[in-house]
DNA sequence: CCTTTGCTGTTTATGCCGTACACGTAGTAT
DNA sequence: ATACTACGTGTACGGCATAAACAGCAAAGG
């Protein structure tokens, strides 16, 4: 069944798309598997995920998984798939494309509070599953309304996404050290005196510190994604701007002054709609 | 030298601000293993960099390298710091917040450039050596003088760093792959056929595609720093606003109006001006 | 019925990795 | 001369992914 030799792509996609498969029968089985290497993950994380430890996890020889999974990596990203699949309608249906982005955006995140590994998960050449297409078309439909080019709202969705895993990242590190040590992220640092009697050389670092700025820290998740899509929201304007200025009259070519209403302008002016209107039915 | 076994914090901050060595002497040092292992992440990566190779490299057995490094962890956090101090004055001193951040975050990323493993460097209890500190000390020194609150300018400070990595790890994973594959990622997503039949029950995605989203992407480092120092510029005008609303007159009390020139107001009136002149000299 | 075929799981082995530990050796201070 | 220290070596352990050969068993074909 896993016979594709772990370099072919294609065989990959076979697994990510297969339907749900009729598991009653005992034994190992792609889905056990998937299922205890990510209940391994959550709880170890992906460097403590290995073939050994789930294997044993299910009562079988470590190579008995390579019947069913082509090697490690594949793993990972059925993995993947599988937890994007977890909450598909946890999506407000808000209206305007910065709350919808922002939803999505939250949304990206909860699965990374409940499966932290999946910032872990590295490589550009990750095979999409059913899932992970799902929400990817999501983010991009938030912002294909707009006046944004096709390869701004890619790079938006883009970088969005790069910033929840990395704001993941960040926290998955946090908490994996605190638990590794038994040591608070604050303790640890608390105690590294020697680091700052160093640090008094340095004006900005020392006025921050006497200022407090360390005491009540910003939550970074809600802090960037704030300015990132206020961010993106000032482009979004430019571009508005500029469509309104360069639109001109399909009749006559003459550029529009910019809409009053929502209704977009097509003509500019009666007389030229009614040539228009004259041309289209001829007769 | 390398007695403070491998937990020992303290330890590795003495070998990061250990000044200048004397370095004439044969054999190994610290300094020569830590160049030697810049060299070895720069041509195969965080992952291709092992104790066993680096030694082979020097032309020493593994163990050696533990007389004068605790362990790995350490030995990359030396790398860093080496790293971070390679070019210190190609920042230029622009003036304005915006001009000067920005001018960061591009040095920031010139060096991952150089060195893309930085970018492959996790975990956040690394202890900062003098070249890493006095880089954070210039990106929040850009900032302190804007109307944000300690902790904002903090957390944009960590907000692009984070960003600055993401960028990179992305780029270097893509570039990574094309080495190791032989075929470039465009190569191997475009003959990916069987995901393409599938993708076309997607309406967002297809639309995008047919009009051409993916066949000129944007430069995903401009592209998101321009986002994020955008959001960052519409905080700062924010609290510019806040900050002139609150303004009261230190004699009075009542609010001020906003300063037309940039030289803050300070009084109300020439009459509380005065007044509280009086006050200061008493006699 | 028996045999063949193919699926499933096991066993064994290879080559990486970080590093603990015991050991030699050479230079220096007493 | 002796003791101590710094430095480098060799061996060994436990962990990792996975290649290759092999064993049991069930369904299929004669």
């Amino acid at each position: 069944m896993a016979k594709g030799r772990a370099g072919d792509p294609d065989h990959g996609l076979e697994l990510l798309w297969r339907g749900r498969e009729r598991e009653p029968r005992p034994g190992l089985s792609l889905g056990r598997i998937v299922r205890a290497a990510i209940e391994l993950a959550d709880a170890e994380g992906l460097p403590g995920l290995s073939m050994r430890k789930v294997a044993d996890r299910l009562g079988f020889t470590t190579m008995s998984l390579y019947r069913h999974v082509p090697g490690r990596d594949q793993l990972v990203d059925l993995m993947v798939d599988d937890v994007m699949g977890e909450h598909p309608d946890d999506v407000p249906d808000a209206a305007g494309w910065r709350a919808r982005l922002e939803g999505a955006a939250r949304q990206a995140w909860r699965i990374r509070r409940r499966h932290p590994w999946l910032a872990e998960v590295r490589g550009t050449r990750h095979l999409p599953g059913p899932n992970g297409v799902a929400q990817y078309e999501y983010m991009l439909s938030t912002l294909t309304g707009t006046a944004l080019t096709p390869s701004e709202v890619i790079a938006v969705v883009g970088l969005v996404g790069r910033f929840v895993d990395a704001e993941a990242l960040h926290l998955l590190e946090t908490q994996r050290e605190e638990r590794r040590s038994g040591v608070s992220e604050e303790e640890w640092w608390g105690s590294r005196d020697t680091l700052y009697d160093r640090l008094d050389r340095y004006p900005t670092i020392t006025y921050l510190w006497t200022a407090g700025g360390w005491d009540a820290p910003e939550d970074s998740f809600e802090f960037g994604l704030r300015r990132l899509l206020d961010g993106v929201e000032v482009l979004i304007e430019q571009r508005d701007e500029k469509r309104d200025e360069s639109l001109v009259c399909e009749e006559c070519g003459r550029p529009l002054e910019p809409a009053a209403s929502g209704r977009p302008r097509v003509y500019c002016s009666r007389a030229c709609r009614q040539r228009a209107y004259r041309k289209r039915k001829p007769g």
